[in-house]
DNA sequence: TAAAACTTTCAATAAGTATTGAAAGTATAA
DNA sequence: TTATACTTTCAATACTTATTGAAAGTTTTA
């Protein structure tokens, strides 16, 4: 295969990916293209290559900006802003995890904890099962929590070897 | 709080949770509905408690089998088929990774291994950062899918006590 | 201070996804 | 076999989300 269909293809399976975990296509393929290129690219450069407006390019730079997955770069004597996006791969997860672990995971712990304090008549088979389904979302949610915080503190090394060899 | 709001409120917090996750909200709510209720419900049920019409029950019905998070149960006697949710929020959670494991690494795998094939002259900028990209992504994406293949087989146990200890 | 070079916003619109409901299909019972 | 009790399908439609592009905003340079 050729380079130029190779990152064709990639730009479109990563913008299919991120659709599929809630990401909008256009950030994921934003995305892609900072990841397969050695130079950092500027909003012209997002919106000549992915074929999108202005508009788009921008609030999808700043989307990514936001999820931490990219930067700014500013060559000197130069006003244009220019985009980097981290390439180690083991940091990109993390800083997904991270992100979403704040913006879903612990706002569903706040809920479920909520939710704990409904009061059901005892022995209503309802609020029974209720309760039970709550009491066991809380309990899982928290140890998920837990481990991804303990995840995110260990380095790519202990992840991906110690961690490996004792789970064989 | 009272049950009935308690429910509400969970069932309109699994929806919203869904969508961030690719999931159509009405078949996390279903689901929602099936893991807090006590027996197993009918599509009419269905209907009437979500307020949906009867092709949009049955279709999400029918999507939470596919995902094998719920199943149906029959009544002797009975000609109406009625669901009931797994509750096991582990068997869940561990169900929940099979199948995206299945229909999302897997197939990116694949692609990887495609886009590894490409050629780009020597000492091309590009292709090189292309190469680069590719590699480590196919590599964290490969341990990813050991790991997570090696936790399906976990048991509970397994890994909500040996493994934390460890990890701390 | 004004013009130029850029970035951001946002109302209009397009594109994509989900939902409805009635009709068609299927299986059981009479 | 026919009627009944369900389940499934799917074209039309509603709803949601993404995208555009022009105008407004901002910063730098002359």
């Amino acid at each position: 295969m050729q380079l130029e269909e190779g990152k064709e293809k990639f730009i479109q399976a990563w913008g299919t990916l991120g659709s599929s975990w809630g990401i909008n296509r256009t950030m994921a393929q934003v995305h892609a293209l900072l990841l397969i290129s050695p130079t950092s690219l500027s909003t012209e450069d997002v919106m000549q290559e992915l074929s999108v407006s202005r508009g788009n390019a921008n609030m999808n730079l700043r989307a990514l900006m936001d999820w931490g997955l990219i930067s700014k770069e500013l060559r000197p004597g130069e006003r244009k802003e220019y985009f980097v996006a981290e390439k180690d791969m083991w940091k990109v997860a993390k800083q997904v995890i991270r992100e979403r672990r704040k913006r879903e995971l612990e706002p569903m712990l706040r809920i479920l904890e909520e939710l704990k304090q409904v009061e059901g008549k005892k022995g209503d088979r309802d609020a029974e099962a209720f309760t039970q389904a709550i009491n066991n979302l809380h309990d899982l949610s928290t140890k998920a929590d837990k481990t991804l915080n303990t995840m995110l503190r260990a380095d790519e090394h202990w992840f991906l070897s110690s961690f490996m060899k004792l789970m064989r």
